[in-house]
RNA sequence: GCGCCUGUAGCUCAGUGGAUAGAGCGUACGGUUGCGGUCCGUAAGGUCGCAGGUUCAACUCCUGCCAGGCGCACCA
C-alpha cells in the first residue's frame, strides 16, 4: 500500500513538474507513514515539507498544489492537508476489508515476505561454557536467538541456528578438577575445595555417577594430589592465587591420571552438555549444528585461520608472541593469538571458527553476546572485516541480563557463590510461554525486570496470559457457534465485509494490515521485541471489540463478515506467537 | 583514566527526523457487568538527565557535561 501511495506521489509531482514549470530534486524515497491516529487518515506523507524549501513554496500551498495534481483512485477514500503540510490519505473501506481476506487467504504464510531473498544467514547464540547448567542470563540469549532466527527465516533468509562448544582450555580443566575432586571427595579423602572450583551441587552428583560408573579407578589419596601445589587464596580478591592453586592441581591432575584424565574431563563434559541440549529442547529452542570448539583444533583449523590472516598481511611478531592488528579495523589495541609461551588464546580460536563459518559460505554472521561480553565485539568485528566480510554483514546483537523479582522483591544472584537461578528453575515456575514472552518483551539490549508473579499470574495484567487469552476466546466463539448449530461461512463473510463499519472493526483491519510490516521491521533490526509489543496491542484491540460487540448476531451477512475478522485476528495471534515460540491453547 | 550501553509519567516500558511525546499498571471519579475472567469514559501525572549545535521540523542526529550499568589480559 505505501508503494502504491508513493507511486501515486510520484506521479502527481511529475505532472507538476510540467504544468507548474517546477524543478526539484526528489529524495531517494518519498516518506510514506501510518498515522498516529484516524483523524489524521490512514496514511500520511510528509513530501510536502520536504520540498518546499527547494521550491520557495509554503508546504501548506505545496501539498495542495499535490493533491489536486494526483489522479483519482478507487482505493482512495480522499486526501486531506493537515497541520504544516502534511498529506493524509483516507482509503476507501473497500480497501481497507481487503486484509481480512489475504490473511483468510495466506493463513500461516500471512506476514511472510522475502526480504531475504534466500541469504544465507548464519546465527549463533548461548554458546555458554558447558561447566554448568543455564542460568536466567542465558535464557534471555536462547529466546532472543531463537526468535530472530525464526523471524528471518520468515522474511526469507536461508537460516542455520549454532551453538559453539567451548570444550577445551582452561575453563573445562578446572570443571574436570572440580568434578575429580568431589570424586575423591566420595572416596572419603579429606581436603579444602579449591575456591576456584565449580561449587554448585551438580558437580557433586556428576562425582556420584563417575564413581558408580569407574568405582574407584581414579581415586588418588589426597596428599598425593596436593604435594607440591601452591596453597589456594585465603579470600576471593586474590585471583592470582586462586588461579595458581587450580592450574596446579590440573597438572597434577593430569600426572596422576594419565590418560585417565580425558575419561574425566569428557565425562563432566558429556553430562553437562547434555542437560544443557534437553533444557534448550524443552525451552523449544533448536540448532542445526553444536559446533565443538576441540573438533577445529583437532583438524588444524585454527592455523588455517591464523593463515588466512597472515595471507592478508595483518599479523606481526612482537616480543615472542603473534599479534593482530585489530586496531586496523577500529578496535583499540592489537590482539595477541599466540603468546610468548607458544599458547593459542581463545581468540585465536574464535577466528578460526568465524573464518570456517565464513568458509561454509554464510553471506550473514549474527553472534549474540552476553552484554557483558561487549569489549570483545570491535576484535572479532576486525577479524571478519580483515577476512573479507563486509562490515555490515556482521551482526553482534547483545543481550542484558534480565533482573528477576518477585513481586517487590528483588532475587540476588551472584555467579560466584554458584548461586543463581537456572534457566530451568525459571522454566519450571512460570511455564515456557510466560519465559518466552517475558524475555521477548522487551529491547534485548536493555536491562530488564521480570516479576516472575506477574509471568504466573492469570490475570490481565500479564501481557502473555492476556493474548492468549484473546485467541482462546476466539476458539471459544467458533465452539458456541456450533453449538447454536449455526455454520461458519467464510465466502458469505469476505462478501460481507463492507458491513465491518464500527470503530472498532475499522482500528481491527487497520491494524492486522500493519502485520507484515512489524515482521520486517523487526528482522531488519534483529528486534523481536516490536512483534511481542504489536501481539500486545493486537490482543487490547480485540478485546475491546469483543466487549462492544456481540460477533453471532442474527444478521448473517453481518454475523459472518465478523466471524471472517476475528478469525483473521486468530491467525495473526498464532502466526506471531509461533515466530515467539509461545503456545496458543484453545481453551485456557 | 579510556571505551561501549542506558537515562521518557509514581512504577514497568514503547516511540522507523514529523502533527498535541504514548501504552499498561497504579491513583481519583463516573458508567457498564449475560460470547469466558470484562470493558469504556474522564481526570491528575512529563523542563523526554542537563547544556549547546544541525534541521522547515529533534525524545530521535552531532558535541560537551551529569548519573547508572558493563567492559578494559600474552584469561576464556
Amino acid at each position: 500500500m505505501k508503494q502504491k501511495l508513493q507511486q501515486a506521489l510520484r506521479s502527481s509531482l511529475d505532472r507538476l513538474k510540467k504544468s507548474k514549470q517546477l524543478s526539484f530534486q526528489l529524495p531517494e524515497e518519498i516518506q510514506i507513514e501510518y498515522t498516529r491516529s484516524p483523524e489524521f487518515g490512514d496514511f500520511a506523507s510528509n513530501i510536502a515539507l520536504v520540498l518546499a524549501k527547494q521550491l520557495q513554496v509554503k508546504p501548506h500551498e505545496l501539498a495542495q498544489w499535490i493533491i489536486e495534481a494526483l489522479s483519482a483512485e478507487e482505493w482512495l477514500e480522499k486526501v486531506e492537508v493537515a497541520g504544516p503540510g502534511f498529506i493524509n490519505f483516507y482509503l476507501s473501506s473497500d480497501t481497507q476489508n481487503q486484509v481480512v481476506a489475504d490473511v483468510l487467504k495466506e493463513t500461516e504464510n500471512y506476514g511472510r515476505k522475502d526480504i531475504g531473498k534466500g541469504q544465507r544467514v548464519h546465527i549463533e547464540y548461548v554458546s555458554a561454557n558447558p561447566t554448568g547448567p543455564l542460568h536466567v542470563g542465558h535464557g534471555r540469549s536462547a529466546a532472543y536467538g531463537a526468535a530472530v532466527s525464526d523471524i528471518l527465516q520468515a522474511t526469507g533468509f536461508n537460516v542455520h541456528r549454532e551453538y559453539y562448544i567451548n570444550d577445551v582450555g582452561r575453563q573445562m580443566d578446572i570443571l574436570a578438577i572440580s568434578v575429580w575432586l568431589r570424586y575423591l571427595d566420595a572416596c572419603g579423602e579429606e581436603f579444602d575445595f579449591p575456591r576456584n572450583g565449580y561449587k554448585g551441587d551438580y558437580i557433586r552428583e556428576i562425582a556420584v555417577e563417575l564413581k558408580s560408573h569407574y568405582g574407584d579407578r581414579f581415586h588418588r589419596i589426597a596428599e598425593e594430589v596436593f604435594n607440591g601445589v601452591p596453597k589456594d587464596a585465603t579470600s576471593e580478591d586474590q585471583e592470582k592465587q586462586k588461579e595458581a592453586h587450580t592450574d596446579a592441581i590440573v597438572v597434577r591432575a593430569k600426572e596422576l591420571l594419565g590418560d585417565d584424565y580425558k575419561i574425566v574431563h569428557q565425562f563432566g563434559l558429556n553430562i553437562i552438555l547434555a542437560d544443557i541440549k534437553e533444557d534448550l529442547a524443552e525451552f523449544g529452542v533448536h540448532y542445526q549444528t553444536w559446533f565443538s570448539e576441540k573438533a577445529l583444533s583437532v583438524d588444524g583449523a585454527i592455523d588455517k585461520g591464523i593463515e588466512a590472516l597472515r595471507k592478508k598481511g595483518f599479523l606481526y611478531e612482537k616480543e615472542d608472541a603473534l599479534w593482530f592488528q585489530s586496531t586496523q579495523f577500529g578496535d583499540e589495541k592489537d590482539r595477541v593469538l599466540r603468546r610468548a609461551n607458544g599458547q593459542l588464546t581463545y581468540f585465536a580460536s574464535d577466528i578460526a571458527y568465524h573464518w570456517n563459518k565464513l568458509q561454509r559460505g554464510f553471506e550473514v554472521i549474527i553472534d549474540v553476546l552476553g552484554a557483558d561480553h561487549h569489549g570483545y565485539v570491535p576484535r572479532v568485528r576486525a577479524a571478519m572485516q580483515a577476512l573479507g566480510l563486509e562490515p555490515k554483514a556482521f551482526y553482534a546483537p547483545l543481550v542484558q541480563f534480565a533482573i528477576l523479582y518477585r513481586g517487590e522483591k528483588r532475587i540476588q544472584m551472584s555467579t560466584r557463590g554458584g548461586k543463581f537461578v537456572t534457566l530451568r528453575e525459571l522454566r519450571n515456575e512460570v511455564g515456557n510461554d510466560a519465559t518466552r514472552f517475558f524475555y521477548l518483551m522487551r529491547k534485548s539490549d536493555q536491562h530488564m525486570d521480570f516479576d516472575l508473579e506477574l509471568a504466573k499470574s492469570q490475570s490481565n495484567d500479564n501481557p502473555v496470559y492476556y493474548i492468549q487469552y484473546a485467541y482462546a476466546r476466539i476458539c471459544s466463539v467458533f465452539r458456541q457457534l456450533r453449538e447454536k448449530g449455526t455454520l461458519f461461512n467464510q465466502s458469505i463473510g469476505l462478501q460481507s465485509l463492507s458491513s465491518l463499519k464500527e470503530s472498532h472493526e475499522q482500528a481491527l483491519m487497520n491494524y492486522l494490515s500493519r502485520y507484515p510490516e512489524t515482521l520486517s521491521l523487526c528482522a531488519l533490526n534483529l528486534e523481536p521485541h516490536h512483534l511481542a509489543n504489536y501481539l500486545k496491542e493486537l490482543a487490547n484491540l480485540f478485546h475491546t471489540y469483543y466487549n462492544a460487540h456481540t460477533f453471532i448476531v442474527d444478521d448473517e451477512a453481518l454475523c459472518q463478515a465478523r466471524l471472517c475478522l476475528i478469525k483473521a485476528v486468530q491467525q495473526v495471534i498464532k502466526n506471531g506467537f509461533v515466530l515467539l515460540g509461545v503456545s496458543t491453547p484453545e481453551k485456557m
